[in-house]
DNA sequence: CTCGGTTTTGTATGACCGTACAAGAAACAG
DNA sequence: CTGTTTCTTGTACGGTCATACAAAACCGAG
């Protein structure tokens, strides 16, 4: 074992990384095309055009550290494309629009890593993380919601309009999220496959109408 | 084989539907539990108390047509509850809303039978069963959801205010059966089990005014 | 009691799964 | 060239699954 000046290990092999990749997205093609409960990791060693499923036992620990890192990835992808857009807006309103919006035009443009996520949150057996993922999700959106029902509310009073029956911001958050992941899945049946939905992207300005008009 | 009068075949023992019944309950309540990759006959057997899983094989032609019965029990038990709620409201936006609180009403009491569903909707490999279902249900919202939309116009007009630019009933129905799969998915995780879950019942008002609100 | 259908039990089979592992091939450093 | 580490291949094991089926138990009618 060398000594390294800092590191005392050298992470990542270039060849590692780049397995690594190519295995989770053969998972996710094939977890969108099969579903959860018929992909295995043969199957993906087949959708990989990998000759032996030992090379994923290689590179990952085991299945479910395979399904963790498809997860991550796939929602730090989604992360990194929407929070920007949220952040650059200046109203609490257009910034929960902003969010519907962009997170729809993200999934068109990658329905296959939108079902794949799917699939492995409801069809994962360990459904801790999955449903610790799913909260904090929720939560985010908790947050949009109160702060654009907060803002609405304050501009109806200065102009005279009378108070609405304020509404949950969880139960809409939830509502919201639902609705998001109810059209990804119509697009998906509509349209099978990993190609952009222009469709899909275009629903996202209608819910978002849809929910505005509703706080 | 002894000829009949009208019936050339006596249609079910008394026998034979308890024990269907027996089985399909012992199904829902496996599903609900472990989800559907965790789900198989021999689980199922063992949750109905049964000693062998050849007690299903022999009722049942496989474990394709239980899952099938399955569906077809749950999803008439809440058209019998709900529809004639629905029906029973005089104007179109009374219909809409009435589906929704209806629908989780129902669905509060019944969490087990609701999740078994959505269990054999995302996990079934044969999903051509299942979206045809999904299609037809979200068929009915989209009917419910253009008449109140076109009730609401109308009366808009007739009062002077602006009109909306109208969203596609389509879009819509699609979000409302996203949050009410969501709001049920939710409150399973918040409270695993079959118990009833008033919090949910709870739901199905605010929701509806959301919506409504949004039309 | 006896017989014929119905119901229940128990087991066998073949398929697929995740994982472990041995052995070979390739890349590379000294 | 040689030894070592990294990478790849192929196979084998234990387990679970859906299904099929044979034998036993049950039960009512004649």
């Amino acid at each position: 074992m060398p000594a390294r000046t800092s590191e005392t290990k050298d992470r990542r092999t270039f060849t590692e990384t780049a397995r690594r990749e190519q295995i989770v997205r053969a998972a996710v093609d094939t977890l969108a095309e099969l579903g959860y409960s018929d992909t295995s990791l043969g199957k993906i060693a087949r959708t990989a055009g990998l000759s032996s499923v030992g090379m994923i036992s290689y590179y990952f620990s085991g299945k479910s550290e395979l399904m963790s890192e498809v997860v991550s990835t796939v929602l730090t992808a989604a992360g990194e494309i929407v929070a920007p857009r949220v952040a650059a807006q200046e109203t609490a309103v257009g910034r929960f629009r902003t969010y519907i919006e962009a997170s729809l035009e993200h999934l068109a443009d990658r329905r296959a890593e939108a079902v794949a996520l799917i699939e492995i949150t409801l069809g994962a057996r360990d459904r801790e993380r999955s449903d610790e993922l799913e909260a904090g999700a929720t939560e985010v959106v908790t947050d949009l919601v109160a702060r654009a029902q907060a803002e609405l509310d304050a501009a109806r009073e200065s102009t005279g309009e009378p108070a609405r029956e304020p509404l949950d911001p969880h139960v809409v958050a939830v509502a919201v999220r639902g609705a998001i992941n109810s059209a990804v899945g119509r697009s998906f049946r509509r349209r099978p496959g990993s190609e952009a939905d222009p469709e899909l992207a275009a629903e996202g300005a209608p819910i978002a109408e849809l929910f505005v008009r509703g706080l």
